[in-house]
RNA sequence: CGAGCGGGCUGCGCGGCCGCGGCGUGCGAUCAGAGCACGAUGAGGAAAGUCCGGGCAUCACAGGGCAGGACGCCUGAUAACGUCAGGUGAAGGCGACUUCAAGGAAAGUGCAACAGAAAUAGACCGCCUGCCGAAUCCCUGUUUUUGCAGGGUGCCCGCGGGGAGAGAUCUCCGCGGCGGCGGGUAAGGAUGGAAAGGCGAGGUAAGAGCUCACCGACGGGACGGUAACGCCCCGUGCCAUGUAAACCCCGUCCGAUGCAAGUUUGGGCUUCGUUCACAGAGGGCUGCCCGUCCGAGCGAAGCCGUGAAUAACGCUCGAGCCUAUCGGCGACGGUAGGCCUAGAUAAAUGGCCGUGCCAGACAGAACCCGGCUUACAGGCCCGUCUCGGAGG
RNA sequence: GGGGGCAUAGUCUCAGUUGGUUAGAGCGCGCGCUUCACAUGCGCGAGGUCACAGGUUCAAGUCCUGUUGUCCCCA
């Protein structure tokens, strides 16, 4: 799980800038394919205060790791949406809807 | 029973599955990593605001003066503090108790709008009193002014008594009113945050600390207390309002910068230097001055930019926590025993299910401590605590 | 993480003296005049919890303390 962390700035920038949008009901998620699986999450100061921010990544976290095993190699980016709740089932569909549209989900055991 | 006051504690619990941070052990084994398994462990009372105080680090071993800043009843606690404890005083509350940046306004300066007669100082009204009823007023001239001269307007009202006169009326005295001028007074006066100690009595023409009692103020002394201060006695007739979170004075304290501090490792370029001495420029040490250091020994300084807005160290054992005991009213300190309790770097605590009354407030460590302040659902405990009601 | 600044009318730009009684100016907005009409010009007018809450003071936009928002700087 580890590996899964995006982290070089030129790489988020890149991914921003070249990377494919998909928009949901709470959540954009960009990414661009590369040869290792990685992701990160965006969440500024409007989100609200430290802990509300901490919350919302780690219900982000724990949505897209459900899915990161099935994952063709890219660079993912996830953005939420400003709302007043946030949970942990509604992303987990959006993320699955999404990655299912476009197809980057390999068949398990296929 | 009701309403309060003060103090303290807690901050969802349990079970299951999946997942995360660093650490340890083992496996693994690479150019370097990584990865896997197991184990224990992993946010707060405020982690927050960054308002104070310290440690620590660099600048110089932390220097002198000015400027600047902070604090301000007393005593103590402490590494230190603007914090805490115990007291003093003042204000508030029936009370338990609470609150207070609480030195100096006779060192000086500034400010005090509006209102009000008057604002740090006085006489507008009023009160009392003396003289007067062309008192006065207006114009002109003159004089430094007071004033003087001339002209004009104009000669107060009521009551009582006496006198003169035939009468109309005139005149004198007393009292009262009205008015004019002068003097006394600071009792009273619509204001104001503040009005020349307060209140009562005596006193007086009216008044006034003018005199007296009480209270207050000021000064001195005795006693108690380490002290702030308290209390008592004596004296002074009483005199200078407020504001110092205005400048200021007095006392105490403060070097600057802050972990993005700073330390370690490697590359390139430029500049300086010629080993001593002197001088000047520059830079650092605080805003200024002084003073001082650097400017070297084959290095130093500056810049660039790569590793690298992903290196390592600093980075967690510390004025530490818990228990017992001793000293102290207490803050706190001593002794003994025990314990090791996050160290991340886009940044770790979550999700789902079950269950318990209710879906559980404020809120997330970032070098570390001591405080302060601010935010906070619910729950629990303590007290010879206070007030009110009822019963015995 | 650490350090510092700012907040006054309409998401505008700013004054406001040593605390003093009515918080002003420009642009904008509304109305009227001018024009055939518009622009310009002229006149009049409305519009403020001085970010919020306490305190000091007789009196606070101004002084002090806390809170909130916003902006800047530091490897």
């Amino acid at each position: 799980m580890k590996c899964l962390r995006l982290k070089k700035a030129n790489h988020i920038t890149a991914a921003l800038r070249s990377g494919k949008r998909l928009h949901a009901e709470t959540l954009t998620l960009v990414y661009l394919p590369a040869s290792r699986t990685a992701f990160a999450v965006c969440v500024g100061k409007k989100y609200g205060k430290s802990v509300r921010r901490n919350h919302i990544k780690r219900l982000l976290r724990e949505a897209f790791r459900g899915y990161a095993k099935d994952l063709r190699p890219c660079r993912v980016l996830l953005i939420p949406k400003v709302r007043e709740e946030y949970s942990y089932h509604a992303f987990s569909r959006d993320i699955g809807k999404l990655l299912g549209r476009e197809d980057l989900l390999e068949k398990h055991g296929a």
